[in-house]
DNA sequence: AATTTAAAATTTGCATGCTAACTTTGAATC
DNA sequence: GATTCAAAGTTAGCATGCAAATTTTAAATT
C-alpha cells in the first residue's frame, strides 16, 4: 500500500477532486441555502437561460450530466415552476426546455450570488493563482472549453 | 445576470470543481469498477487501515463526510466483510472501526490500482503542473494538512 | 405498408452526500 | 442516587449521480 499517512493521501488528486465536489456544494449552501435551489439546479437554469429550447440530452452533454440525472432534476424544476417541457417544434420524442417567467425571475435575482459564490470558491487565492487553478483544472480533465460546441451550436442563442 | 456563454460558464469555478468530484468516480470507474467498490469506499478503507481502531465520528472527521454518510458507508463494507464495528474498548456508544482479513486482502491487492488511478487524473499534465495543481487546490479549499491531526493522532497507527 | 432500427425519455435500483430528528449511552450535576 | 446534559449512532427524507432496462416515438428498410 502507497500511503503511510493521512497527510499524504489528503494531498492525492483522488481525495482533493472529491473534496472540491463537496466545497461546491456546501458553499453553494451556505450563500444560497435560503433561495431554496441547489448548485446543480442553478447549473441548469443557466444552461436554459443561455440556450432556450435544449432538449434534454442536449442539457445533459452540456453539463456533464447523465440522462437519468437530468430528468429528475428537470422534473424537480418543473414542479418548482422554474422550468418546461414542450413536445413541439423538431418531434414529440425529444422535449424542449424552457425557462417559464418565474424561471427569468429567479436567474435575475440570483445573478450577484452566482458571483459570491465564485469569489468565495476561489478568496484564499489571489489574482495570478484563481487563473492558474481555473487553467489546471480544466487541463487536467481535458476540458478544452469547444468540446460541446458542437452540440450547443444547433441554434442561435 | 453575469455568463452570456457557455465557454464563460465552464471556466467558473463552481462548475469545474464539480465536474472535477465527477471526474474521480468516473476514473474510478473504469479502472476498479470489476473489484466491486467505489471511490469513496476505497477512501474509508484506506484511512481505517492507516489508523485502526477510529470511531465513525473520527472517520467523518478524517474524510470530511457527514456522519450519516459514514454510518450507511461503513454498514455497506461491513456488510461486504471488509470492515467490522466492535463496541468495546473506549466505551459501548462509540462503535471502534476494524479491518476484517478480507479487507487486509483487498487493500494489498488494490494497491497498484489505486496509484494508476492518482496518475491517470493527472496524466494530462507535466510534473510541474501536477504538483502547482495539488497545491492551488488545497489552499483554494483551505486544506493545510494539519487541520485533522489533532483527530487523527490519537493513538499511534 | 409492415418491420426493423435508432433516438430520446423514463423507470428501477443503487451509492453517495446532506440536514434534521431521534435513540442510546456515558458523564456531570444536583 | 436521580436528573440533566452531552456524545455517538441511527433513522428518515431529500437531492444528486450513475448504469441498465424499458417505453415511446421517429426514421429507415424492405
Amino acid at each position: 500500500m502507497k500511503f503511510k499517512t493521512f497527510e499524504q493521501f489528503y494531498a492525492t488528486p483522488g481525495h482533493l477532486f472529491r473534496r472540491a465536489g463537496q466545497f461546491v456544494t456546501s458553499t453553494f449552501e451556505a450563500e444560497m441555502g435560503h433561495i431554496g435551489i441547489t448548485a446543480s439546479q442553478l447549473s441548469a437554469i443557466l444552461a436554459v437561460h443561455l440556450q432556450p429550447g435544449m432538449q434534454q440530452r442536449e442539457l445533459a452533454a452540456a453539463l456533464s450530466w447523465d440522462e437519468a440525472t437530468v430528468g429528475g432534476m428537470v422534473s424537480r424544476l418543473e414542479a418548482q415552476g422554474y422550468l418546461e417541457r414542450r413536445s413541439t417544434a423538431r418531434s414529440r420524442r425529444g422535449k424542449e426546455i424552457y425557462m417559464t417567467d418565474a424561471g427569468e425571475e429567479l436567474c435575475q435575482r440570483i445573478g450577484p450570488h452566482v458571483d459570491a459564490i465564485q469569489r468565495q470558491l476561489l478568496k484564499r487565492l489571489n489574482a495570478a493563482e484563481r487563473k492558474e487553478l481555473i487553467y489546471l483544472i480544466s487541463k487536467a480533465m481535458g476540458v478544452d472549453n469547444a468540446q460541446f460546441d458542437g452540440k450547443l451550436k444547433l441554434r442561435k442563442s
